[in-house]
DNA sequence: GGCAGGAGTAGACAATGTCAACATCCCGGA
DNA sequence: TCCGGGATGTTGACATTGTCTACTCCTGCC
């Protein structure tokens, strides 16, 4: 009886990819409510299948937080190598690196925050695999660049290299995570000149993190994430 | 019926406090659990009243979360100063507000987040009056100390010098809530050396800021919060 | 002394995350 | 060719939550 095909050939009881049709109205639903807090039955109902259908693909509404957030940091990653071709200066590499991140971040605040806003375990050991391993590939890009000479040096990324290249990331880092999330906080303004603002704090850094590259500590996480 | 005293003389059918209490048992909650997302309810138990009381005292969830916000810029407000005590060193005054300030955000991540994490308006000014209140008079302490001469010169804070404060300030915190966020992911590590990786990145800064603090341009908002 | 209104309570409602039981479809082995 | 099992979807249920409305209790003020 529930057979009954009311209208033209109704999608068929299999939805096909709902997998990504899950994670692609979550996108969605973040770029235009900008808000966190969306429900999987919403994103369900966008989908166009029961309110329990999502459970057949993520365990629980974390697991499918982690793969938006994964979603996002591929893009991130993406942004930035983008930003790097037809550049031939490292430095300008480096600071073209620096302006793609912080605009990814400030385009759509919602899917950043849901990156680094600690909805998952808190510790990065606590996030899911596949969350942890697009993280790394797009630190991989920063990794790459700082090496390649944008500090005035090129610094084989090799064992005897890990504390600087580690200290370096760790200063370029921070220093772009807490611009990006003061500037989507609107905790600094004018708007209009959130352009100029951020180039001064990039250029001001990158000059700082190259006077003192060589005596920057050591300790940061690089590399393949720790096995669990 | 209801005057059922049972044992001993029950708590008077008024709280007294309840504003305070539900406030504290909200910043308990937060300490314990680590997450930000504790329902109103919760809080109403642990204050002992009917999950309905708190409405006599905050609009809706949002503005008893902004309350919290706003007493976690107090202390941390109150952190930096204390910091700064019986040190003579304007530089050194500065570097110590950094550590405070770097080191309350690391004690209680979840209060952390919950002031910078955008579950108010995602906009400065959609946060209630209240909170804007409590994070411009953190942010008055650290102006203070910068024009205080922590960057090799004293900086009267002028119109004049506007400019050049607002630029200081955004590198300075942006550094710094980068960092705080970082590590709080673990997204650094290992732990064991959060502090001195902090200290490089700390006096890093400092020398690049004093050194590129002249040109660094103007629109930061700096001053009373923006009239609504 | 009484009354207005602030403070707290009880009950209801829709929405949500999640569980369990059932339905439907596809694919590989007999 | 048939069939059965597993993956995928559906329906229904449950506890919990934020919030609304109506009610009760108590306190301060005229």
């Amino acid at each position: 009886m529930t057979k009954d095909i009311s209208i033209t050939e109704q999608r068929p009881y299999h939805h096909g990819d709902l997998h990504r049709a899950i994670v692609e109205a979550a996108l969605s639903v973040l770029s235009e409510s900008q808000s966190t807090e969306f429900s999987l039955r919403e994103l369900a109902r966008r989908a166009g299948v029961s309110h329990n259908a999502p459970y057949k693909h993520f365990a629980d509404k974390r697991e499918l937080l982690a793969a938006v957030s994964a979603v996002g940091f591929e893009l991130l990653a993406k942004r930035m190598a983008d930003a790097t071709k037809e550049l031939d200066s490292p430095r300008e590499r480096l600071a073209a690196i620096a302006r793609a991140y912080v605009c990814g971040g400030v385009n759509n605040p919602a899917l950043y925050r849901l990156m680094f806003g600690g909805y998952l375990g808190g510790q990065d050991n606590g996030r899911p695999a596949i969350e942890r391993t697009a993280a790394h590939s797009m630190k991989a890009v920063v990794v790459e660049a700082i090496c390649d000479g944008a500090l005035g040096r090129v610094i084989p990324n090799s064992a005897a290299n890990t504390r600087t290249i580690d200290g370096a990331i760790l200063i370029f880092w921070s220093q772009m995570h807490g611009l990006t999330l003061l500037l989507v906080d609107s905790l600094v303004g004018p708007s209009g000149k959130i352009e100029e603002l951020s180039e001064g704090v990039l250029q001001g850094m990158l000059d700082g993190l190259a006077n003192c590259i060589p005596e920057v500590p050591v300790g940061v996480w690089v590399g393949p994430p720790p096995a669990e």
